[in-house]
DNA sequence: TTGACAAGTATACATTTGTATGGTATTCTT
DNA sequence: AAGAATACCATACAAATGTATACTTGTCAA
């Protein structure tokens, strides 16, 4: 049972386990006051020394020689090659998607995206740049990346990414009995109908995450 | 193809790759001396050039800095998530921003996200959870992290994340020659015009991405 | 009201750590 | 034979880094 942590404890904690993550070696006192805002060493040793005292990290002397202890269910250990994925996933950006072959095949691939954690959460995550317009009305534009999990299936008014014809689209799926309707969130597109064993679309995923860069 | 290693030099990247798993953290120059039976540090200095040159690892400046690389077929990377010179950000996220005091100031600070580097390039970005629904038409709601570059001014037209009363809001910002035009894109809501002078307004910075959670 | 704790600033100091200088050998290739 | 790379030593030095002292402010519980 951890002890629970200050506010200011627990962002000193998050940054610690992300940068060491992100960098491969912990930071020293001083870069992280610079990332928090600290002007004074003696400030973050406080920290340093609760965070030490509630049981989340120990020190050696030396540089750079935090360690963030692993007997917390495992959740923010600093054997970063071990914990691969667990603050930052290196999503696959599919462009073009060739029907029929797996969805996640070589050809597909296109680029990758480094996303936190938080926002590609549970596994077989993927990205899609958006191309059209249809999207407009729910925040989500040409050129945005969307993040899709991979399921076969999405709740009723959920938005999903679909391949329809041979074309991967960004869409709000309505599921009735027998057919699906994919709605564009723009007036000007129609709602497209199909029934649901046809086999002009195909539901890639559920939409997770939506990324622009301007 | 990695450049062929002599045999000290192998046992020095085994010493390195090995102590960086137990450890957690890189081993100072004259620990690796130490456990290598080299005396000077100069000596070990020579083989992590030596090693730098041959692509196996790199240093930053400071102390316990070296990073295995991870692309020698992924087998010793210490961090797992940059692949193929892939960099992420570690972004600070912004909570309420208090007026006066140094943006990001210890009191403005609530987490951190881990971004793309093609995201978050340059110095300087922080991220802010947008609140309200003012820049609805420019696909950006509520609860989306926008990505802010930190810049004092910005060309006419383009979306900003503007300090106004001591609340921050994004904006697209007009500019005359002697008054900002704050514009919501949204049809409720009216713009917002003020003298480049008065204290009410201050410009944090440039909107460059924006991220949502779904 | 006192006392503990959290959270910080400013400054000084000691240690750790990386870097640089100037050598010595050995091995290998040209 | 000359040059380059490997592989060291001893020592000095500067920069990075952790540590320590002293003081401030606010909160919260006894």
């Amino acid at each position: 049972m951890p002890e629970p942590l200050t506010k200011r404890q627990k962002q000193i904690f998050n940054y610690l386990t992300h940068s060491i993550q992100q960098e491969g070696y912990p930071p020293s006192i001083r870069e992280i006051g610079e990332a928090l805002g600290i002007k004074s060493p003696r400030g973050v040793v406080g920290h340093l020394e609760a965070l030490e005292k509630k049981g989340y990290l120990s020190r050696e002397r030396g540089a750079r020689t935090i360690k963030i202890k692993s007997s917390l269910g495992g959740r923010f250990p600093n054997r970063p090659q071990k914990q691969a994925g667990r603050f930052g996933e290196n999503v696959p950006v599919l462009g073009a998607i060739a029907a029929g072959s797996p969805i996640l095949a070589e050809e597909n691939l296109e680029d990758h995206l480094l996303v936190d954690e938080r926002f590609a959460s549970g596994k077989n995550i993927f990205a899609l740049k958006v191309k059209g317009e249809s999207m407009l009305g729910a925040g989500i534009l040409p050129g945005d990346y969307v993040l899709v999990r991979q399921q076969l299936k999405v709740e009723n008014g959920e938005i999903a990414a679909v391949l329809l014809d041979d074309e991967a689209t960004v869409k709000r799926v309505h599921c009735s009995k027998t057919t699906l309707r994919l709605v564009s969130e723009n007036p000007a597109m129609a709602p497209i109908e199909v029934r649901e064993n046809e086999k002009r679309v195909q539901i890639l995923g559920k939409i997770v995450g939506v990324m622009r860069k301007l």
